[in-house]
DNA sequence: AGTTTGATTTAGGTAAACCTAATAAGTAGG
DNA sequence: CCTACTTATTAGGTTTACCTAAATCAAACT
């Protein structure tokens, strides 16, 4: 059995995860407390603790960092799971507007039961993609690997978008609006301006997205 | 702005209300303490914390009682609204057992958003009652007085089942698996055996109820 | 090697919400 | 009126998760 899993524990698995994914290796306690939007401090207490248990979520050592071991992996895997379920419960069945899902996910992702989460999956048809794009953990707590990159990472060329980010719910509002959804195909430029202009379908206007706001955005070569 | 309200707070302020409707007046800190199952200090000391706000929740003294202020009385109400649409919705749109109905609902109750209420509500064409045949309060917090009476308090006769307490789970399951559910006519008699023979409809089998499972059914007289 | 710098950890402290044990306050019975 | 009993409160302590400020470590620079 592993160690007890608190609402406050599971975030940092979950930021473990996500930060651990985004550059693989130990994740340092300074990027977690600047994600988790805490101390410094507080992040090491919480480190030795976790990694002191008796069947513990981390492999910690002092001054290199943390990694999740494998049931860390698991939990963090499941309330990432959960989050992206109910995301596209509330967006599929109670027509949520596309911005407010995070908050609410964020916060339902920790309490809810194996059951409630089972019945949504169901009634979702097991999905295997959020509403923005993102994959959704299988129940066994894998996670297809993705392909994708950020748009900041391209000069031009033709990509069908992946996924956008659920952090900022006023840029997700307005990359909704203009049509900027999971699967369309766009036409990128860097236009002079140090900004992307991306042409929508065979649309001729094009949306210019600041760098902060491209990097929001998830590309896929175009493998046609 | 009334105080703001934690988990714990809520089921304070539930606890009083219930306990309040129960017996009108006052409510005892040790009956607050047997009904939320912590130490009579604990519930002392939070009394005296909530009583202290600014706009406070309740209105405590000292060896005579607490009673909820206006602005408790209206965030029970709301967390008993949660309660209760949740349940309905996890019956009714999730396909819960019945008996799982109240646990995942009491979690849930204090984390869901004005916006996940409305929406559920919605879904279910706001309802009035809960699957347990409990009356679920308004939006603006009024609550319908209903006069229904425990079977505990009838000798004999004919009655319409009104609801069915949440509270514990195997007794739930064994009368919905009778047939004994909210709208359903019943002929009560008391046995011999200080338990309560109650026949379903017009069928000629009868149940045969122990006093403790009797008291989890409240009934309506018949008015026809 | 010595020093600066930035990241990290230790030390000490706060706020919730709970606990147990000891005390005080009301309520009766003699 | 006083003792006994029940009920409620105070006092002091725990755990979780956070904080700030002060130390320490590791890595890079001269």
């Amino acid at each position: 059995m592993p160690q007890r899993s608190t609402e406050s524990v599971d975030n940092y698995l979950k930021a473990i995860l996500t930060l651990g994914e985004r550059q693989p290796g130990r994740v340092a306690s300074n990027a977690l407390a600047a994600h988790l939007g805490v101390a410094p401090a507080s992040v090491t207490n919480m480190l030795q603790k976790l990694a002191a248990a008796a069947a513990p979520f981390v492999e910690y050592e002092r001054h290199r960092g943390v990694l999740l071991s494998p049931s860390g992996r698991r939990r963090a895997l499941e309330i990432v799971r959960h989050h992206r379920l109910i995301e596209t419960f509330l967006y599929e069945v109670l027509d949520y507007p596309i911005e407010e899902l995070h908050e609410e996910a964020e916060r339902l992702e920790h309490f809810i039961s194996e059951r409630f989460e089972e019945r949504i999956a169901a009634k979702l048809g097991h999905p295997t993609t959020d509403p923005h794009g993102h994959a959704i953990p299988s129940l066994e707590g894998e996670m297809p690997p993705r392909s994708s990159m950020c748009l900041t990472d391209v000069s031009e060329g033709t990509f069908i978008v992946d996924s956008i980010s659920d952090r900022d719910a006023p840029t997700l509002r307005s990359l909704q609006a203009n049509g900027l959804t999971p699967g369309t195909k766009v036409r990128v430029t860097r236009s002079p301006s140090d900004s992307y202009s991306v042409r929508i379908g065979r649309s001729t206007t094009a949306l210019d997205l600041s760098p902060e706001v491209a990097r929001e955005v998830r590309i896929l070569p175009l493998t046609k």
